[in-house]
RNA sequence: GGUCCCGUAGCUCAGCAGGAUAGAGCGGUCGCCUCCUAAGCGACAGGCCGUGGGUUCGAAUCCCGCCGGGAUCACCA
């Protein structure tokens, strides 16, 4: 049992014993959530402010307080000290040491693990790039957030089904098929790759200007792409192909992974299901033109179902989505990762969901984030206003590489260490802020390997590994003194990480990864404060092995920490 | 204009099921490697928590107004 368990169980019992005839008194669940750590360490480790039971028990806070203090019976738990209407706590720092220690250091990789989650099933609909696009810095806050998203709750026992819902229909594909056949040529894709279609589709949108009856070509031949015509197809599979292979690349090293790429071709052919059961429930009204299921009660704008020319739209497409999901994967929860402009979009779909009669149209989130800027300006394709994700990885990397060279020539591996610290601090970047900030990218804020970044993380684990290394080097095997561990910076990290498994399920609660990401970085900070106030391998033998226990926990816990925003650990920098 | 989101140190942000003196990092100034990784640690400077009301014993945190910024408001996704 976590400690905040423990005083909160205790306290409710002692309240419960003080004042039988009591009523309304906060029972243990509640408790929990009062208890909080004082502001200075001095005054205690833990402190349950008295000041609600003030009514219920008809008497001030700090006479309460001095009463809980008088009859605190769990000296082996905690001292108490009342203060300012504040029962203070004192845990016994020798016994908190021993116990929160042995829990980490028997859970290993698991530590904060749960089964919770055995028997549910979460869908993550992330990234979701669009085919003939490059990958660019817009496209990782939805690909890392979903990516942490899938190893938390794997992490806490869920099954879960990452999907990248691919943009992978549309007019415009018939467009690039008409540029590829007019102005393209197999040899030049071929070499140009996912920049040579985006060129002709550039192409295509300058010459309907001067020529808009190209416009109805590119229609027809996204129509021939519909209707199965052999040479159109080939064309767009194999645009999408090389699309792939080319994020493919990109995935691999951000450590991202897909269960399903059904994205919306897949779900081309089943949108006249959805729009037969929207009419025959009722819900599709005509309105200029278009069916649309009116909304108006709910005091949002009307979802479009069908365009005037009867074509469906991506909201057709998503409701066909969340119905297959629903009944492919039957699952507890259904989370849309993308940016918060599709807001509305999916309020709409969602309450769609609910007036089709689906009780599952609770469970599906829309977990929306900030949008990247550059300069201040919203990323353009068009205008070159984008940073490539290959170009940030690899100058990320090429730094990594150069600060390793210049501080750890004799480094091994160089080449996979730069890899692994490099995109850790892109990666760091795009989780360290709450999911809903907007982020305005910049390259010396990407490029920072200082202070609270992915490599100052990292770093702190190698410096563990390191003194790991030397104490098994040193035969250090003398029995752990855990109880030695009493002094501030110890009891500081030990806090730390005995909360850690609580932050890993608020993280999932809140599908906020950036609740770990500053978990992980105020334990690197507290493990580096140990550091350099205490000598871990010297002295007393039973003491040292306690130092290095509580170096390898802390090696364990952020290890644990970066493995859950997707981010590598290696032993060596 | 309607709806939604955001305003905390020069910059980037924590803190927001109300609690004791508002915290980090970057940037600035100054210290610390004869010692386990200095990608580190410490010190100093820097705040009317956008603003005005309200609720409360107590408000950065909850409610209302205003100001500033952003997103969005049907045939793109």
């Amino acid at each position: 049992m976590d400690m905040l368990t423990r005083l909160s169980t205790l306290t409710a019992e002692l309240l419960q014993k003080t004042w039988p005839e009591a009523q309304g008194l906060p029972n243990a669940e509640e408790l929990r959530g009062l208890i909080a750590v004082p502001p200075n360490p001095e005054m205690g480790d833990y402190a349950f402010p008295c000041f609600r039971l003030a009514k219920a028990l008809r008497m001030g806070p700090p006479v309460i307080a001095q009463k809980l203090a008088a009859a605190w019976p769990h000296g082996e738990t905690a001292r108490a000290e009342a203060l300012n209407g504040y029962l203070n706590f004192f845990l016994n720092r020798g016994n908190f040491a021993a116990e929160t220690l042995q829990a980490v250091l028997a859970a290993g990789d698991r530590y904060g693990a749960g089964t919770e989650g055995e028997g549910k099933t979460i869908c993550l609909d992330y990234s979701s790039i669009n085919i003939a696009k490059r990958f660019h810095i817009g496209h990782l806050s939805t690909t890392m957030i979903g990516n942490s998203l899938r190893r938390i709750y794997d992490f806490l026992g869920y099954r879960t089904v990452s999907i990248n819902h691919l943009g992978d229909w549309g007019t415009q594909f018939g467009k690039m098929v008409y540029a590829y056949k007019r102005w393209g040529d197999r040899e030049t894709v071929e070499k140009g790759g996912v920049d040579e279609m985006t060129r002709l589709y550039v192409r295509f949108g300058q010459e309907a200007e001067k020529d808009p009856s190209l416009e109805d070509e590119g229609r027809l031949w996204f129509k021939k792409i519909e209707d199965g015509d052999p040479e159109a197809l080939e064309i767009f599979h194999w645009f999408k192909e090389v699309t792939l292979a080319d994020a493919a690349r990109v995935y691999d090293l951000l450590g991202v992974s897909f269960d399903s790429y059904a994205g919306e071709s897949f779900y081309h052919d089943k949108t006249g299901a959805v729009v037969d059961e929207l009419r025959e429930k009722g819900l599709l009204v005509q309105s200029e033109g278009a069916w649309v299921v009116d909304l108006s009660e709910d005091n949002m704008p009307p979802c479009l179902i069908l365009k005037k020319d009867g074509a469906t739209i991506y909201a057709t497409r998503d409701l066909a989505a969340a119905k297959y999901r629903q009944d492919t994967y039957h699952f507890d929860k259904c989370l849309y990762v993308v940016a918060y402009q599709q807001d509305l979009h999916f309020r709409q779909i969602f309450r769609v969901l609910e007036k089709m009669g689906y009780p599952w149209a609770k469970d599906c989130v829309h977990v929306s984030f900030g949008m990247v800027s550059f300069g201040g300006e919203a990323l353009a394709t068009r205008k070159g206003n984008v940073v490539l994700l290959d170009d940030l990885l690899r100058e990320a990397v090429e730094k990594a590489l150069a600060i390793i060279n210049e501080k750890s020539p004799e480094l091994e591996n160089k080449e996979e260490v730069a890899r692994q610290v490099g995109i850790g601090a892109v990666v760091y970047m795009d989780l360290s802020n709450n999911r809903i900030k907007d982020i305005d990218f910049s390259w010396s804020r990407a490029l920072n390997f200082d202070g609270e970044t992915g490599p100052y993380v990292q770093y702190t684990h190698a410096r563990c590994c390191s003194l790991l290394r030397k104490a098994a080097e040193a035969g250090l095997a003398a029995e752990p003194d855990y109880t030695s561990l009493t002094d501030d910076e110890s009891q500081a990290l030990l806090r730390l990480m005995g909360r850690f498994p609580d932050v890993i399920r608020e993280a999932a609660e809140k599908y906020e990864p950036s609740m770990i990401t500053r978990a992980v970085t105020d334990i690197a900070q507290a493990y580096n404060k140990f550091y350099y106030e205490h000598r871990i391998l010297d002295g007393e033998p039973a003491e040292a092995a306690a130092r290095v226990a509580l170096t390898e926990a802390a090696r364990n816990v952020i290890r644990v920490g970066l493995s859950l925003i997707g981010i590598e650990a290696p032993e060596r920098m």
